[in-house]
DNA sequence: TCCTTATTGAAAATAGTTTCCATTTTCATT
DNA sequence: AATGAAAATGGAAACTATTTTCAATAAGGA
């Protein structure tokens, strides 16, 4: 394996090293293919994106990698619902900023969206201090995503519907 | 396999027929488990129960039967994170009303609440008001779910702490 | 009852992810 | 720079929830 040291972000070798793990390429490879891409890449796509540079790196390495990354805060794990995880670059890690998602269910298509977030911080602060009043439970994560209908599909139903 | 005709809910007969489906025994057995139990049934957990009674039904026709269920809008079928669908009776089906999840990262227990729906149901219609505006993006469903530790859990916690 | 067709059950297939384990690499210590 | 203990890696095999396949069976209209 090549060593090219250090190519990555300054950070990570301080980091990984705070946390007591080691650097290595394939860590700095997958952050930067995650740092590369807004999209919200799948272990595999990620695997081939990696692989395309660095042949040697496998898929399993890939998945541990992200896994590590995702227990380190770095890296943040989704489920769209179509089996498979999607991760993306953390806001303070240089990923974009607090934002949620739509899901098309017809296409797959997801599409990040920040606005309206005023008021639901205002709702998730009520509802936080709501529930760990109520069940004595500590909340430490919330998922909201919507799901529907994209442009697109709406479109090509349109067509469809037109012949 | 016996037939003991309708002994689940008469709608149920109704249901299935207007959508051109048949009345079966496996399609009321999954149905009658998942009315005699308010939890959130992974498709194994209502194998076993129907089981129980019916030992012929395979776990390939649970599976159908729910997604059959999903499909008509009898069942709904949620994803905890933990890799297996769980399934829950509709509210307009007889199953509790809409209410949200919180979801124990430790040990995975669910709990149902239907607090701040209200304030809930405020963001929501704001959002996807805007959201349909801004990407013509048609919702037709969203999830919520608050991640954390649950009371059972925390005073594991401490318990160890002490010790 | 008969007949068409939907439904079923068992086995095999699938797909994403994890585990196993022998080999390689990192990096603190010489 | 060399050493060595421990961490990390990669490929194969295992795992697990779910889906597909297909021959046999059952539902329900005629
Ligand atoms: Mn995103
Ligand atoms: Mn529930
Ligand atoms: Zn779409
Ligand atoms: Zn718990």
């Amino acid at each position: 394996m090549p060593r090219r040291w250090m190519a990555g972000p300054p950070w990570l070798y301080e980091r990984l090293h705070g946390c007591g793990y080691r650097y290595t390429l394939p860590r700095e490879a997958v952050l930067q293919v995650l740092t590369q891409t807004p999209e919200h890449l799948s272990a595999e796509d990620i695997y081939f994106l990696v692989h395309a540079r660095y042949p040697q790196i496998g898929l399993t390495t890939v998945y541990r990698t992200l896994d590590l990354l995702v227990r380190m805060g770095i890296v943040v794990k989704f489920d769209f619902g179509d089996g498979r995880a999607r991760f993306e670059l953390a806001a303070h890690s240089g990923g974009k900023s607090h934002h949620h998602h739509l899901i098309c269910t017809l296409c797959g298509r997801v599409i990040d969206y920040s606005d309206f977030l005023e008021k639901e911080k205002e709702l998730l602060q009520t509802t936080q201090k709501g529930l760990s009043e109520k069940y004595n439970f500590e909340i430490t994560d919330h998922l909201i995503q919507f799901y529907g209908k994209c442009q697109q599909c709406k479109n090509a139903e349109k067509q469809a519907e037109r012949r």
